[in-house]
DNA sequence: CACCCCATGTGACGGCTGTCATATGTGGGC
DNA sequence: GCCCACATATGACAGCCGTCACATGGGGTG
């Protein structure tokens, strides 16, 4: 392969069944770019130049209420696409992403990305899966976190991360997954010290505990009553 | 006009560009239907046999949160698309539906829809563009919705409504759209009670008044006041 | 080790808002 | 006109949770 990120494109479901001509000349035009956790990839507002693919780390997909609270839409893993809608309709980003983890990006020029999309068929379809799959779990998302006791929320967060992430350890389910208080407060639309009452306390009663590099669920099925309860 | 749906396919903006050859076929196999107010178009988690088209009238797309509560996730007029995340991945509707007025669509059977797309680049165009359009306003909605006062939410409603189909009468900016005080609490993510006090209030302090054919918005200040205030 | 900065944790307090109960009004059917 | 069903409205009350204030701890730097 003649650019280091035509195989890394290989292997984004996105671009796997793009031609591999195709490929090495997107990969001739996009660079990496590295993310440590807290750094911004792109801000809402700002011009979409490029359309994002994560090759590995943890992106959270923000937006500032109008009180200026942070609340996150979304988390993306490697292989997630950030940006595809502003790129797509070429207008501001509608969201701020930054990185949680230490996180590096394939970053694809806007035109170029563009002109492969032209004339490529599966590549739009893609798109179209991947918007797709996204607008069903924001609905899923909105209509969670709309009013709702905020104990419920954090344990349908919690038994959410356990499916998606989470494996047999420590003598419970251990989701590697590092999330400050703050974070989890954005996460389910509280404040900060709230969350932080409600993780000590469950920590106190052994449902879930907090650990350096994630968090063990010690009690699902404590999670699964709580998860159901409630307004 | 073979089909009397022809002519209206050619009027909504997704099937403008399509070739009216392809038109007429697509109106040959798909057929009108008419809802009354509170019927449901379609419900959560069944299968997605057909693609709607909103010839007019106003539906409302909502999801029951975990609580049974309704949340609505967006209200759509004429022109508007329904169905098309399901119909496009063939999974059953991640949503509810139903008419809030009185309303027609067109339903076309997924197949049929399916197989145009398969050769028509500027359907796939229009249809990347609308999911790409809702995306961007549900990612607005769930920040507006999350935290924050009812209060503060429900002025931010009436501001929105005002912008999009408000126009100067009955001494201030008339919005018509009938809402149940059900509905507005389910637009809000609150309950009916919390909605009726802070209309009748609004109505007694002379912000906002409801007739039997809308809204009018008599103190706009006031709303953009107690829309940035809050949390 | 001392120092500082930031994240985490805890207590007190107040008010928004959900819950329950009940009243009033309005339209439809007979 | 009468009655019923439903939407709208209002009051009382409790408790969750946002706000403010301050304590604790741990990692990095000097």
């Amino acid at each position: 392969m003649e650019h280091p990120a035509a195989d890394l494109l290989a292997q984004i479901p996105l671009f796997r069944r793009v031609l591999a001509d195709d490929r090495e000349r997107l990969a001739g035009v996009s660079h990496l770019r590295h993310y440590e956790r807290g750094h911004l990839v792109f801000e809402e507002g700002d011009p979409s130049d490029f359309f994002f693919v994560i090759v590995s780390g943890r992106v959270k997909v923000f937006k500032r209420a109008p009180s200026g609270h942070e609340r996150i839409l979304e988390i993306f893993g490697a292989g997630g696409l950030l940006g595809a809608v502003a790129a797509y309709e070429s207008r501001p980003f509608p969201a701020t992403a930054a990185a949680i983890e230490s996180s590096t990006c394939l970053l694809t020029p806007r035109p170029a990305f563009f002109a492969l999309l032209e004339h490529q068929p599966s590549l739009v379809r893609g798109l179209l899966s991947s918007l797709t799959i996204r607008l069903v779990e924001l609905t899923a998302r909105l209509a969670e976190l709309t009013g709702g006791r905020v104990e419920s929320r954090f344990a349908r967060l919690f038994l959410k991360l356990g499916v998606q992430m989470g494996r047999p350890d420590r003598g419970g389910v251990f989701v590697p997954m590092v999330l400050s208080r703050q974070e989890l407060a954005d996460l389910t639309g509280t404040t900060i010290e709230t969350c932080i009452r409600i993780m000590s306390r469950w920590s106190k009663d052994h449902v879930l505990h907090t650990e350096k590099d994630g968090f063990v669920i010690l009690d699902r099925g404590a999670l699964e009553a709580l998860a159901s309860q409630g307004f």
